[in-house]
RNA sequence: UGGGGCGUAGCCAAGCGGUAAGGCACGGGACUUUGGAUCCUGCAUGCGGAGGUUCGAAUCCUCCCGCCCCAG
């Protein structure tokens, strides 16, 4: 029994069965990795470079002190070619992307489990708070929710698939920050007084709007700002300086606040008007990826978040095709924002996900 | 120097006798594996200057300073 670990078909792992972890460098991971060890396994850690100058020494101390071998992978190609290419191109179109929720599944995971099978491991761990089920009945592995409610992550990995699930493990689904934290200091992990990590990881500490200007091929044009009604009140710096339900840095005084409600990229415009401009009953969402269902029912009560930072608040979620989805809200939802995902919940289970169209 | 208008924080701007709204910009804090999102919070002992009226004036009166418009 190893009631700490949560993951598919626990009971029947035993001691020595290898797993590969991901160690970023981080307090998280970090524990995930000594848990794992603690319980008798074999940990093999893995560092997957993403971006040059990248990740820090910590990795390596990290494992260092876990005693545990450690590897570190190079992805930036993959990274670059996936991840900051989409960046760019959807702010380009405007709209707001989530890297992050693309890289766990384009990369992250995607490269630990091919590097599972070539190091001879049947797992795959991290550090998220996020646990994993397998549900009989359905036949169907299923994400949920990390326990602590305030450091859930289940809304960055919705895009995981039934593979990918089979042999993930989150050895902190059911604990606290606070006990990882603990946990951390109590083993005398270097790492473990490290503040939360921040801001896209990739450009670390930069502003991503240095990092836009300055990248090749983008093109940032400046454009005129519209009020709801189509007049023109001042000019914008370039459509990805902005995101749907922005208030700051429009720079046009008046009377009342003025926020973006809407990013034409058709005419380079950004669309501003006043807060309650920014409601709307529902979304459409693309690129959608089931989780508790192979085919989903056509219609379903769920809980809905549409940002990360967001709460999750009822609505009805209408499947219209394998991977779209009409939503609708109880009651009106401010600043629905296009690439941002949206991802549904049944109680604590993720039955879905995908983008805000 | 005939007529009219205006001077309120770095900027826009409300107030029109009762003890300085709001917005932009800026600052601080919280939150955070996206996003200058969200949340909390700071920001004019003073309203061009000097007098006066009044219990009390940014608001009324007088003079001065500086802009703008119309006409000559």
């Amino acid at each position: 029994m190893h009631d700490s670990v949560n993951g598919p078909d626990v009971r029947h792992m035993s001691p020595g069965t290898r797993i590969l972890v991901a160690i970023s460098g981080g307090v998280d991971s970090s524990v995930a990795a000594l848990i794992l060890k603690s319980e008798g396994f074999q940990v093999i850690g893995v560092t997957l470079k993403i971006w040059e100058a990248f990740p820090s020494k910590d990795a390596k101390a990290v494992a260092d002190s876990l005693s545990i071998p450690h590897h570190m992978v190079d992805v930036t190609e993959p990274f670059q070619n996936e991840i900051v290419e989409y960046f760019v191109n959807e702010y380009r179109q405007g709209r707001t992307p989530n890297p992050c929720v693309l890289c766990n599944a384009k990369i992250k995971f995607r490269y630990l489990i091919a590097l599972k099978a070539e190091l001879g491991a049947e797992y795959v761990a991290t550090g998220h708070y996020a646990r994993v089920s397998f549900e009989s009945s359905k036949g169907r592995f299923l994400l949920r929710k990390g326990r602590d409610a305030t450091k859930d992550q289940s809304y960055v990995l919705h895009r995981l698939t039934q593979h990918d699930l089979s042999s993930i493990l989150f050895p902190l689904g059911n604990l606290t920050k606070e006990q990882v934290r603990d946990a951390a200091s109590g083993a005398g992990i270097p790492v473990a007084d490290k503040s939360e990590s921040q801001e896209i990881c990739f450009l670390a500490g930069t502003d991503y709007r240095d990092f836009l200007s300055g990248y090749e091929n983008q093109v940032i044009e400046p454009g005129p700002i519209l009020d709801a009604a189509g007049c023109l009140i001042g000019k914008h710096k370039g459509l990805p300086f902005y995101t749907v339900g922005q208030r700051k840095g429009i720079g046009i005084p008046g009377s009342k606040r003025l926020y973006v409600t809407k990013i034409d990229a058709s005419r380079n415009a950004i669309i501003v008007g006043e807060e309650a401009d920014l409601l709307s009953d529902g979304l459409e969402a693309g690129d959608v990826n089931w989780i508790a269902y192979s085919t989903p029912p056509h219609r379903m009560r769920l809980g809905i978040k549409i940002r990360y930072n967001a709460k999750e608040v009822p609505g009805l979620v209408l499947p219209k095709s394998q991977d779209m989805a009409e939503v609708v809200f109880d009651t009106p939802q401010r600043a629905v924002t296009p690439g941002q995902s949206v991802v549904f919940y049944d109680n604590d289970i993720v039955v879905g996900g995908g983008i805000i169209v």
